[in-house]
RNA sequence: GCCGGAGUGGCGAAAUCGGUAUACGCACUAGACUCAAAAUCUAGCGGGAGCAAUCCCAUGUCGGUUCGAGUCCGACCUCCGGCACCA
């Protein structure tokens, strides 16, 4: 054993032994109890960023808990290997995607492996090889033939920058998710996935996983679901102006709305621009009528900018309809604020009780009449015709003018006057979700390409199964304008039908790259073959997964897309659960100081600027060291581009794999922001240290160490060895704990106060006697056991040290500890005395010893004597084990 | 605006069921060792008063429940995150 502790030399060392001892590959084995533990796969940008580092680290630390418990851990990892970075660096290097993409591949494996993280790398996969993209054009196959993927023309999103649509997910706020580009919107024909069709069970379902999954997470996709139960109703068209073709569509005008007690109070129906009804009157509006429309859908197109309210527009198109339950006669407007894209694309215009229809009322002059009033006013309302409101009243109340449901509470009218529609024929109850339907082309090369042709006979024309996968062509030209370059090779898209086999063409966008990280997951349990996604039985042993690790990020995307293919697998029969993911985990972010220049409107390196602290580390003022200007100093997500990022090589250089990780779960929760200071670093590596001295110390006296058997009664215990003990019982039941809520931070926490006793047992090794030495053998290898997840490298070397087991901790058998509850709890306490709740002293009992004897023990006691000297005792409280509390006045 | 989450030392944070608030670490201060530095070790480290024993105040604010509240209830303030003309 070397008198220090060197880092690399021994992570070197385990690293090999575990890849040679195929230390975490693992088969099905029906005997134990598995556990799946998985993190976020990465796309492989070329470089690990501290992000990275923390995801890894704390699942790995999972797995090894789980692995020393006796499960069958399954800790797999892969690569979402399709995507925009490789086909930029083709554009702008000219390298080839592929080649690209395995070179990072290779690079960040090598990483990961110098972090120790503990993968069945024999189950590796990624997005962008053949045998992988194969299943994913399998599934779309499959989702064809049960309708549930379809291609639809639709005013899709469109990111100018990246070129290529987007999903409504990856648009959310407005902007492109990968760049921050605000959003255009482009008609196209694109390809949806049907997730739509799952909307009420994906809400549903979050019951199973409640408590389970971050508030924040459900609340989110609670949100973008955003289901709102209402009615339709449908209002009769009546031109006096126009003649109105007599189609379905256009005798009837259908609205949909949550208010359905407010009908009394409507002054308008507003369409959307793209209405059915504009387009079939068309030829009839008036020319100023024509332009606005015009007018409104350039405009819709247009990106906005976040959160910036868009003034209200429209325009009276000279059409009525009829409100069915009052009879009057309603203009028609068409309004830039209805969307086509919610509900039936047309809305009652309430503007007494709706915020934005008050608002484009007051803007056109248009009447606004109060029909809902707050109780205490009713009267009023009943008396005058109307009151003047300064601004929309949308809270439920009490109907007014309306007829037959005067009186009524918002609640019933809802219920009886939709119960009123349907029994008349205008209207029903209706749901209708904000969901929409997921669009997966993309206009580029590097992804999977949906396995569809167009024949001039037959149609569009699934590809046939046997012919998967259909691949990727070598390279392709890639100039980084105009449509993907997949059209731009004959070699590609010139094909023939597979009905017909006449010359055909094939779809030449390729798949959102969200559909390759949908179900990799389930891949991993079976990598390898050739004729299914997976087989059946294997992943019904792994999945679901027990507890799933990422970033917040992914909330509405990617853990709301694998929620919808968990379902629609089980529907086709390849799982038999409803939700793939037992626990998840959303990890915070790894932040660092950042500074920033106003003066050069940039961010600037550390080196360039000079910082003056207090004494207390807080920086007073910051400059640049060059010209001395102000400097500003935040703390930010890690980026190059702010220069605030720490390369994880750099840090596994100077102190290891094992303090990196350990400083990663240490720093703060799993949940939290994580600040990166190399100080705490070097805190860890210190602590590491101090145990490898502590096995130093202790090594040789400790080959002789009695067995338990030795040292029988407690009564043989010193006091030493006794208290020794205990601590070491209560760590292994406080960190076993932390553990099973998935805390990470306070095992920590715990390990450096059994190592910080250990350090303060002063008994020096050739002096112990038996039972001190079992004591601090007994210590020393909880320690070492229950560090392993944290810093799996160290605790395989003191292991070997200790126990002379060179094939490592989970070959050698070796189990985390289970605490004995009756050593751990102390034979000794502290009880706190309190008068009237506050603390004015101590004793000292034990766990037995009775209230009435703690009750005089605390009436005994000097000190609060003085405080009950003269006074009347109104009440004692005794809690045994905890405190006495002694009521006066 | 709507929906979530969170407010505890200089900082990251801890505190089972309502029972000794500030564990553990970082930073800092002093001392030991050293020619010196680093490393290491020892001690101190919420605020205030006091020579001291000790006392008072303190978990965003204000109330409430309780023998006892960081924890439970009510109102409010602030910060963070998400959505955003969703009818």
């Amino acid at each position: 054993m070397d008198e220090k502790y060197f880092a690399q030399k021994i992570e070197q060392k385990w690293q090999k032994k575990w890849a040679e001892n195929k230390t975490f590959e693992v088969e099905i084995d029906g005997t134990k109890e598995k556990f799946y533990a998985l993190e976020m796969l990465p796309y492989p940008s070329g470089r690990l960023h501290m992000g990275h580092v923390r995801n890894y680290s704390i699942g790995d630390a999972l797995a090894w808990y789980k692995r020393l418990q006796g499960y069958n851990v399954l800790h797999p990892i892969g690569w979402d290997s399709f995507g925009q970075p490789a086909e930029q660096a083709a554009i702008k290097k000219g390298v080839n995607p592929r080649d690209w993409t395995e070179e990072n591949i290779r690079q960040m494996r090598e990483q990961m492996q110098r972090l120790g993280i503990s993968y069945d790398w024999s189950r590796e996969i990624a997005a962008h090889r053949p045998e992988y993209y194969k299943f994913d054009q399998w599934f779309f196959l499959e989702m064809f033939e049960k309708g549930l993927a379809y291609q639809k023309d639709s005013q899709v999103n469109w990111c100018p920058k990246c070129e290529t649509t987007l999903s409504n997910e990856q648009a959310s706020g407005g902007v492109c998710w990968r760049c921050g580009t605000p959003v255009e919107k482009q008609a196209r024909k694109q390809w949806f996935l049907k997730i739509t069709a799952y909307a009420e069970e994906l809400l549903q379902d979050m019951s199973q996983i409640e408590g389970e999954w971050a508030e924040r997470v459900l609340t989110m996709q609670r949100n973008w679901i955003g289901k709102s139960e209402g009615a339709f109703v449908e209002f009769k068209v009546q031109s006096s102006k126009f003649k109105v073709e007599d189609s379905e569509n256009l005798e009837f005008i259908k609205v949909f709305t949550t208010r359905i007690d407010t009908i009394y109070g409507a002054n308008a129906i507003v369409v959307a621009a793209e209405h059915p009804i504009i387009e079939g009157n068309f030829e009839n509006l008036t020319d100023e009528v024509k332009a606005k429309i015009e007018e409104i859908k350039i405009e819709k197109a247009k990106p906005t900018d976040y959160g910036e309210e868009v003034e209200k527009d429209g325009i009276d198109t000279g059409l009525k309809a009829i409100n069915p339950f009052s009879g009057e006669e309603l203009p028609i407007w068409v309004g830039n604020y209805v969307m086509m894209e919610y509900g039936t694309g047309a809305v009652m215009s309430v503007p007494a009780h709706d915020e934005r229809d008050f608002e484009f009322a007051k803007k056109f002059g248009l009447p606004i009449r109060q029909v809902i009033s707050e109780p205490h006013l009713v009267h009023e309302h009943h008396t005058m015709q109307a009151l003047a409101l300064e601004q929309s009243f949308s809270d439920y109340g009490i109907l007014v003018h309306s007829d037959f449901w005067n009186g009524k509470t918002s609640e019933q009218a809802k219920q009886e006057m939709t119960h009123h529609a349907q029994t008349h024929g205008f209207g029903e109850s209706a749901i209708t979700y904000r969901l929409r339907d997921w669009g997966i082309s993309r206009q580029r090369f590097w992804g999977a390409p949906i396995p569809i042709i167009y024949c001039e006979t037959c149609g569009t024309v699934p590809e046939k199964y046997e012919n998967l996968p259909v691949e990727l062509p070598e390279t392709a030209p890639f100039t980084g304008v105009g449509e993907s370059p997949l059209a731009k090779v004959p070699a590609f898209y010139e094909t023939t039908c597979p009905n017909c086999s006449e010359p055909a063409r094939r779809e030449t966008d390729t798949m959102d790259t969200f559909v390759d990280s949908t179900w990799y997951y389930f891949r991993y349990t079976d990598p390898h073959n050739e004729i299914l996604p997976f087989n059946p039985e294997v992943a019904a042993y792994w999945l679901p997964v027990d507890q799933y690790i990422g970033g917040v990020d992914h909330a509405v995307m990617h853990l709301l897309y694998t929620r919808f293919w968990t379902k629609m697998m089980r529907d086709i029969g390849l799982v038999n659960f409803d939700e793939p993911v037992k626990n998840l985990l959303t990890q915070g972010m790894v932040v660092g100081e950042s500074y920033y220049s106003e003066e050069k409107a940039s961010y600037i390196p550390l080196d360039d600027v000079e910082i003056e602290r207090d004494a207390r580390g807080k920086v007073v003022q910051a400059k640049l060291k060059s010209d001395s200007s102000p400097i500003k100093v935040a703390v930010e997500k890690m980026s190059k581009s702010k220069y605030n990022g720490v390369d994880p090589d750099d840090m596994v250089s100077i102190y290891g794999a094992d303090s990196a990780r350990i400083f990663a779960l240490f720093a703060a929760p799993a949940e939290n922001e994580l600040v990166w200071q190399e100080t705490g670093i070097e805190g860890a590596f210190r602590f590491l240290q101090r145990v490898y001295r502590l096995v130093y110390r202790w090594h040789e006296a400790l080959r002789v160490a009695p067995s338990g058997a030795k040292i029988t009664t407690e009564g043989s215990l010193t006091l030493n060895a006794r208290k020794l003990r205990r601590k070491t019982h209560q760590t292994i039941k406080r960190i076993t704990e932390n553990f099973e809520s998935h805390q990470f931070n306070t095992p920590v926490a715990a390990l450096m106060e059994l190592s910080n006793a250990l350090g303060d047992f002063k008994v020096e090794p050739k002096d112990a006697n038996d039972a001190e030495l079992f004591a601090v053998d007994e210590a020393l290898k909880s320690l070492i056991l229950m560090l392993t997840p944290y810093a799996p490298h160290f605790s395989e070397e003191m292991w070997e040290i200790l126990t002379a087991n060179s094939n490592g901790i989970l070959q050698s058998g070796a189990r985390f500890p289970v605490a004995d509850e009756k050593l751990a709890s102390a034979d000794e306490l502290e009880i706190p005395i309190q008068i009237n709740g506050k603390l004015r002293s101590r004793m000292m009992a034990t766990p037995s010893t009775s209230k009435e004897e703690l009750e005089r023990m605390a009436l005994a006691d000097a000190k609060i004597k003085e405080y009950t000297d003269g006074k009347q005792i109104v009440k004692i409280i005794v809690v045994p084990s905890r405190l006495v509390n002694i009521v006066v006045k």
